[in-house]
DNA sequence: GGCCGAAATGGGAACGGTTGCAATGTATTT
DNA sequence: AAATACATTGCAACCGTTCCCATTTCGGCC
C-alpha cells in the first residue's frame, strides 16, 4: 500500500478548475485557455503530479506496455535480442515486461495468461523447445491482441513472424565446410522439435546434396545448444568406424563442447577436424583457434520484432498478408575451418 | 484498443447474480455459499474470465510488478542477474518491468518516472556509470515506494543494497597473484566515479600493502569494462620504462582485450605477464591460456535482491535498520595466473 | 408463528484518470 | 439589441475491480 499521491483532483481543488480541465490543460488540449494550461503545469510541475499510468490505462485500454516471453533471459543470444527489442520499444513509448518461460509449455502457457490479463498491448514470444503447436495462443487472437513470434517459431501463417534464414545459414556453412576440402561432414542438431532445428538440418542436407554427397544418418545427432551437449554428441560421433572431418553445430557453445572433446582426444581443429558453430556469439571470437561461426543478428531481430509488433498495435484493424520478416546469417569465417592446403 | 473480454458484470448478470458475489466468489471468500461458488467459477471457466489486473490493482494500489533498472540488457553481467530476479519474482506472483539505462543518467532518470507512474511495488536498480548522487531517487522515499540497490551501487545508507565484496575479490586476486610470485603488478581499472571501482582498487592497494610492496600510480589505469578499453590501457602499461609483470583486470572483457595486446607484443602469459580478470564470465573458461577470474554470483545476486525488495514490499511499515547484503566473490584460479617455477 | 442471529447477497462508493456532451461566457454579426 | 458563433469549462459516465455496509434470506428456538 503506498502513500498517496498528487492527483488530478488535488490539483483541481487547489486551481478551483475541474478534473477534465486540468486532465485537458496537462495534455496540451486545443480548446483550454493557454493561461489556464500555464497555471495547471505551473502547479503540478510545483507539486511534482505525475499521471497514474495505471489508471490511464484503464480507461483507455492501452497499457504502453510490451510483454516479451523467451525461453532464458541469461542466454546471451536472447539478451541481445533484449536489448534491440528494448531500445525500439522504449523510443516508441513503450515498456517491456520479460518472462522466462525456462523452456517448459506449462510456464509458457501460465506466463502468456498473466500477461494478457495485464492488458500488454501486445505480445512478443520465442516459443519453447516443448511447445508443438499454438492452442495456448489461440484466445489471443480472439481478443484481437496482437502477437509476434520471433526466432523460435512454428510453421504455419496465423501469426506474424521475424527469424533467421537458418536454411540458408547451415547451406552456406557446410557449403565453406565442403569448400575448404572437407567431405565426411556431420551436423551436432538441436532439439528436434524446434523448427530453427529441421530447418538447419535442412540446410545441411541441401549442401551436400548440392555437392553429391551421400547424405549419412549417423552423421547427424540430435543434441541442444548447450556446451555439455556438443560434449556428448561429439563423443558419439567419435566413437564411430569412420569419424566425420569436420562438425557443423547447432550453436556455439555445443561447438565449444564438441571443441573439448576433439581435443582432448588428440585432434587437431581445424587440420584433422574442421568446425563451425551458429550464434556468433562474442566467445567464438576469443578461443584459440577462434570458431567460425554462422553470426545471427539478434539485435537487429529484436529491433525488427518490436517495429513490426507495433505496426500491428498502432494499425490493428488493417488486413494484410501473413508476414515473415527472415534476417539473414552471415558467416564468420576465422580459424577453425581453413582446412591447410593438401600436399 | 482492445475487443472486450469477459468481465465480472456479463458474469454477474448471467448468473442473476451481484458483481460483488461473483468477485468473492471467484475469490474464495469464506461468506459466498459453496454451491454458489461452484456455478459462478464453472462459469468463469466457461467463458474464459481472466481479472483484469489493471483494474484490480487500480483499486488494491498494487500492482504484482517489479521495476527494475540495468545499464544494458544484453551484458551477461546483468543478463545472469535478471535471471535469478524473475526467477523468484515469478514464484512470489510478481512480475519483472526490465529497462535498460545505457548508461546515460538522463535516461536512468526519466525511467524510474515512468516506472514509478506506472505504480510498480518496488524497484531495483543498478546504476549508470554517470549517476554520483542519489537526488533522482529521493522522491520515492517521499512515496515510500520500497527500493533495492544491487551490484552498482554508491557509498551511503539510504537504501537496502546487495553487493559483492568487491575489495575482498580484489585483494585474493592481487595476493594470488603475489604468491605466484609477480610483483610488478598492475590493475586496470573501471569508470572512476564507480564505486565498485574504488572498491576493486581498494582491494588491489590493501593486497600491496600487505605485503609491502610499494604502490605505484603509473600502475593503476582507468579504464573501462569493455574490450578496447582493455587494450587501451594494456597498450599504456607495455608502453612503461618498467612494464608490469602480471594484470587484474577489472572485468573479463577487459583482461581479454589486454590479452589480446599482451600476445600482439609478443608477450606470453603466464610465463611473463600473469593475468586476471573479473566476472567469472562462461568466456574466461574456454580462451587459451584460460582465465584466472574472480567470479561473481550475479544469478545469486538477482535472486538476493528479489528477495530483499519482496520483504520491504510485503511489511513495509516495520522499522529496520540500514540493510547491505554483500555476497562473497570466488577466485578461479586457471592458467593465466600460474607462474611457473623460477630455476 | 414470531423472533433472533448468522449466513448469504446486493448496492454503491471508491481507485484516478478520459471523454462526449451540455452549459456557460465572450465576441461577432445583423 | 437580439441572434449567432466560438472559445472555455464543467458534469457525469465509464473503465473493471474491491470492499464496506446494508439488506435479504434462512434455519433454529422459544
Amino acid at each position: 500500500m503506498r502513500a498517496k499521491s498528487v492527483t488530478l483532483k488535488d490539483l483541481a481543488r487547489e486551481l478551483g478548475l475541474s478534473k477534465s480541465t486540468v486532465s485537458r490543460a496537462l495534455r496540451g488540449h486545443p480548446k483550454v485557455k493557454v493561461e489556464t494550461k500555464i497555471a495547471v503545469k505551473a502547479l503540478a510541475e510545483a507539486w511534482g503530479y505525475e499521471p497514474d499510468l495505471v489508471a490511464r490505462s484503464l480507461v483507455q485500454r492501452q497499457s504502453f506496455t510490451i510483454g516479451v516471453v523467451i525461453p532464458r533471459i541469461e542466454f546471451p543470444y536472447f539478451a541481445m535480442a533484449l536489448g534491440g527489442a528494448q531500445e525500439v520499444a522504449s523510443k516508441a513509448g513503450y515498456n517491456l515486461v520479460i518472462c522466462q518461460s525456462n523452456e517448459s509449455y506449462e510456464i509458457e502457457r501460465s506466463v502468456i495468461r498473466t500477461l494478457v490479463s495485464s492488458k500488454v498491448d501486445g505480445l512478443l514470444i520465442s516459443i519453447t523447445g516443448q511447445t508443438t503447436a499454438y492452442d495456448h495462443m489461440e484466445d489471443i487472437h480472439k481478443h484481437r491482441l496482437p502477437i509476434v513470434l520471433f526466432d523460435r517459431i512454428l510453421e504455419g501463417d496465423v501469426f506474424p513472424m521475424v527469424s533467421m534464414d537458418n536454411v540458408r545459414g547451415a547451406l552456406i556453412a557446410t557449403e565453406h565446410l565442403l569448400t575448404q576440402g572437407y567431405r565426411r561432414i556431420a551436423h551436432i542438431a538441436g532439439p528436434p522439435d524446434l523448427f530453427v532445428s529441421r530447418q538447419r538440418i535442412q540446410g545441411y542436407r541441401q549442401a551436400l546434396q548440392n555437392w553429391d554427397i551421400p547424405f549419412r544418418e549417423e552423421y547427424l545427432v540430435s543434441s541442444g545448444f548447450r556446451m555439455n551437449n556438443g560434449e556428448e554428441a561429439m563423443k558419439k560421433l567419435l566413437d564411430l568406424d569412420q569419424p566425420p572431418d569436420a562438425v557443423l553445430a547447432v550453436s556455439d557453445n555445443a561447438a565449444l563442447g564438441a571443441k573439448k572433446v576433439i581435443e582432448a582426444e588428440g585432434f587437431t581443429i581445424p587440420d584433422q577436424i574442421g568446425l563451425i558453430g551458429f550464434n556468433g556469439e562474442p566467445l567464438s571470437k576469443v578461443v584459440r583457434p577462434s570458431l567460425t561461426t554462422v553470426s545471427l543478428p539478434m539485435a537487429e531481430m529484436g529491433r525488427v520484432s518490436v517495429k513490426l509488433l507495433l505496426k500491428h498495435i498502432v494499425y490493428p484493424a488493417e488486413p494484410r498478408p501473413h508476414e515473415m520478416i527472415i534476417l539473414p546469417p552471415q558467416l564468420l569465417v576465422r580459424e577453425s575451418s581453413l582446412k591447410p592446403e593438401q600436399v
